[in-house]
This record gives C-alpha cells, sequence and structure tokens, in this order.
DNA sequence: GCTCATTTCAAACGTTCGTTTGAAATAATT
DNA sequence: AATTATTTCAAACGAACGTTTGAAATGAGC
C-alpha cells in the first residue's frame, strides 16, 4: 500500500547498454503523461485508461501511485506551480533589495510575476506551453476540488504582491487597487492561457529565447497604464449609455 | 423524428384557469434546466439523467428535442449570445451614429461591449448572473465543437470592433492592436466570469441596477489607459530582468 | 538463497454515461 | 369519429468510467 518517493527504476535502467535513451520510472511517466492529455482535453475528458496507456503503465498504477485521479491532477499541477510561485515571490524579493528603499514600480512588479510564468512556459521541451492552458482552464473549472487547491496554491503568492503593488500605487484606494489587480490576473491568465497566443507569437517571431521580453514589452505597459490611470469622478458620462 | 419550432403546450396551459404559474414547455424546460446545470458543473460534468430530473421530463427527450448532448449545449449558448452580441453591435452603431464623423473614445466602444453583457447578467433571475460564468469556462474549454462553435458565434462582432478601435486608436499599429485586443477581452471576460466578482460587488453596493454602472466605471477606465498607453522604445528597460 | 516489502499486472467490480427503441399517450387534421 | 402526426414514456442498449482485488513479478536486506 505504501511506496516510497525513491525512483526505483525496473529492468536493466542503470546499466543502459541496450538502449540509450530509457523510460523514466513510473510515477514519473504517469506525471507526464497526465500533464499533456489534461491540457489536451481537459479533466474530466481524459481517462485513467488514456492516461496509463500513453503512459505505458498498468491501468491501476495511478491509484496505487496516486491514490485517485483526483491526486493525480493536483500532483501534476503541483509540480510546476510550487516553483513557479516560489520564483516570483523570489524574484520580487531580488528587485525590492536592489530598489533599496524607492517604491518599485508597476513594470517590474509585473514583471516579476510574469517572467517565472514564462520562464515554466519555456522550460520543458514537450508540454511546457501547454501548461499555462492547462491552468488557464483548472481556474475556470466549477469543480470544488480544483478551485479549493488552487486558491490555497496561489494565497500567498497574490498577497505578496498585493502588499507591492500598494506601495507601487499609493494613491489607488484599497477597492479599486482589487480590482485593477483582478483585470491584470485575468489578462495575465487569458494571455498566457490562451491558445491564440501562441499562434500569433510564432507568427512574428519565432525564436522562442525572444518572446519573453516580447510578450512582457507589449502586457506590461498595457497593465501598467491601467494600474495607473486616474479614477473618474462622479460626472464622467458613464451613466445612461444604453439607448444614446 | 421531426418536430416543430412551435411551441405546443401540453394539457390546459391556454386555459390558465387552474394554477396562475404553468410550466413552460418540454423544450424550454430542458434549456432552462441544462443552462443551470451546465454553469454550476460544466459540460462533460453534467448528466442528461440530471438535466432532465431537474426539468422534470423524460429522459429521452433531450435526444428528442435537440438532438445530442452537443446540439443541447450550442442552443443553451446560442440562446443568450446571439442576442448579445447583436445588442452589442446595434450599441456601437447607435454611439457612431451619434458621434457622427468624430471617432468614438475607447471607453465608449468599451462601453458598447460591455453593457449588453451586464444586460444579460440582470435580465434573468435565475441564471442570468451565472451564464456568464458558463460562457467563460466554454471558452477555456479544449473540446473542439465547444471551440468552433463559439469562433463562429463571435467572429462577426469581434472583426467589428476591432475597426472601432483601430478608428479610435490611429496611432496604435496594427499587429499592437491585436495583443491590446486580446488583454482586453482576457479582462472583460475575466471579470464577468469570476466567481469573485459577484461576491466583492454585491459587497459595497447591493442594489443591482447601479452595478453596472459601477462595474464600468472601474473597468473602462483600466483597460482604456492601456489601450491608449504609449508603446514602449527598445531600451525601455524590459530586458535580462529576471537575474536582478 | 531465503524472506519480505514494493511494484506490476490482468481481470473484474459496480456504476454511470449518452443514446436508442417501440409502444403508449396526446394533439392536430380530416 | 377516424386518421395521422407529434410527443412522452419506461426500459434497455453497449460502452466507458474510476476503482478494487489478489496473484505474479521484482526489488532490497540478511
Amino acid at each position: 500500500m505504501t511506496q516510497t518517493n525513491v525512483q526505483r527504476l525496473p529492468r536493466s535502467a542503470e546499466s543502459a547498454a541496450e538502449k540509450p535513451i530509457e523510460l523514466a520510472d513510473t510515477k514519473s511517466r504517469i506525471q507526464d503523461a497526465a500533464e499533456e492529455l489534461f491540457m489536451e482535453h481537459g479533466f474530466e475528458a481524459t481517462s485513467l485508461r488514456l492516461i496509463t496507456t500513453a503512459a505505458q503503465v498498468n491501468l491501476a498504477a495511478v491509484n496505487y501511485h496516486f491514490g485517485s485521479k483526483e491526486e493525480l491532477f493536483q500532483a501534476v499541477l503541483t509540480r510546476r506551480l510550487d516553483p513557479m510561485n516560489r520564483d516570483r515571490m523570489q524574484l520580487l524579493s531580488n528587485y525590492e533589495a536592489s530598489a533599496a528603499t524607492t517604491p518599485l514600480t508597476c513594470e517590474k512588479i509585473l514583471a516579476a510575476m510574469f517572467i517565472p510564468a514564462m520562464k515554466l512556459a519555456r522550460d520543458h521541451e514537450k508540454g511546457g506551453k501547454n501548461f499555462l492552458r492547462l491552468l488557464g482552464r483548472a481556474y475556470a473549472d466549477p469543480a470544488p476540488f480544483i478551485r479549493e487547491f488552487l486558491s490555497h496554491q496561489y494565497s500567498e503568492m497574490i498577497a505578496r504582491f498585493r502588499t507591492a503593488f500598494s506601495s507601487a500605487l499609493p494613491h489607488i484606494p484599497r477597492e479599486e487597487l482589487s480590482w485593477r489587480l483582478h483585470y491584470v490576473m485575468g489578462a495575465l491568465s487569458y494571455t498566457l492561457a490562451g491558445a491564440d497566443v501562441l499562434k500569433l507569437v510564432s507568427q512574428y517571431h519565432p525564436d522562442l529565447a525572444t518572446n519573453d521580453e516580447l510578450l512582457l514589452r507589449r502586457l506590461a505597459p498595457f497593465l501598467a497604464a491601467g494600474l495607473r490611470a486616474p479614477i473618474p469622478a462622479e460626472g464622467d458620462g458613464y451613466q445612461l449609455l444604453y439607448e444614446a
């Protein structure tokens, strides 16, 4: 029933004489296949039989190694999300340390959110780019276990960045800032998760290495301008626009 | 096998003497129940048995009236999306007619996108607000039939608004505008579909009638400022931010 | 080499799914 | 009232689902 975290390669793995490229251990193979398939079809539409067939493991291996399909899904998300959010907070701390006492610019804070996400997307040849799509979809998923897992996973990072933005934008009231951060997360996740994005990007700049900078250079000014926008007064023409 | 589009009320419907509130016809009852349940659990996780039980109709009625579960889903979306997108384009035309030859402001164009969506959310006591959540989730759904259906459903409206923004922002290059519209759609759908939004709104302004104005007054300045933001030059400090 | 824990495997579990069927019931037409 | 078309209904279809089981295979420790 119990299992260790140490990978235990089956058959002749350490004596890699026959085939140079050997398969990883069962647990990793399941996670890799699951990530790709969850991304492609979503959680509900991806069956364990599909996953185990792609991973070339037995059907029962998922329940043995992860307990259930839900726990497998959480493990797939955690494997990438944990390092990403830690990177985000670490990067933000680095920026703050470099800036000494002066508050950071919005662009810099946005970069701290954005760059680790792009790094994650770039890190892995296979599922990397599409993992963010899976993440974006998970955010919209109504399943309670997914929502609770994600909000718990993100709460620390969000709180950390909220105070950073609050320092960068002292003239924006708390309530207004909450809304604007909501819009920022929307544009960010929509951009990272969107299917069309990759098409757009590769259309103009096929070189992957420059895309981080390119996307950041587009997104950050847009969001920073929005965050800094003056708050409209009472009679600024936002009423009864529907009929005229 | 065939069925007409005319609603044919069963039993004593026109002589509404016994009970003032009678049930709608089978087809509408299915659509109403399906909309609510799709919103709550998503497409895959909502079974036809759940829908037909909630609608108090026979299980086979869905396949009889709609053909399949997928077609039912499309019918549920079309019923609300078609009028909304028509309203959006009509409202934009009204604004353009009022402005005569002068180009519209971004805020006005955003209002034309936003107001019909809010009107849709407000129109129906039951599923109205949550329909936009269903829509936001549908956008993130990987099922091909959903993606194709939505992109076809939206293409005309999107094209119409792209040219409007293009006139309002002549100094923004085409490519840059495409990206910024992408962010706008992201923030918009994230806001409308987000679960937290309703909590935030009702927390501060329980009156539903003023919420349209409130949300628009928050979202439009944010997005308009982003759309108008100057395009950063080459050496604006957006490079190699990861290490420092 | 034997023992014991860990991992893999084929097979089956019970459940639920979307869909189909054919007859009964209801409405419309003549 | 008789006939035809439409709608409803209970029942079942085959397929696919997540999970469990118990034995076989494989590993490490002695």
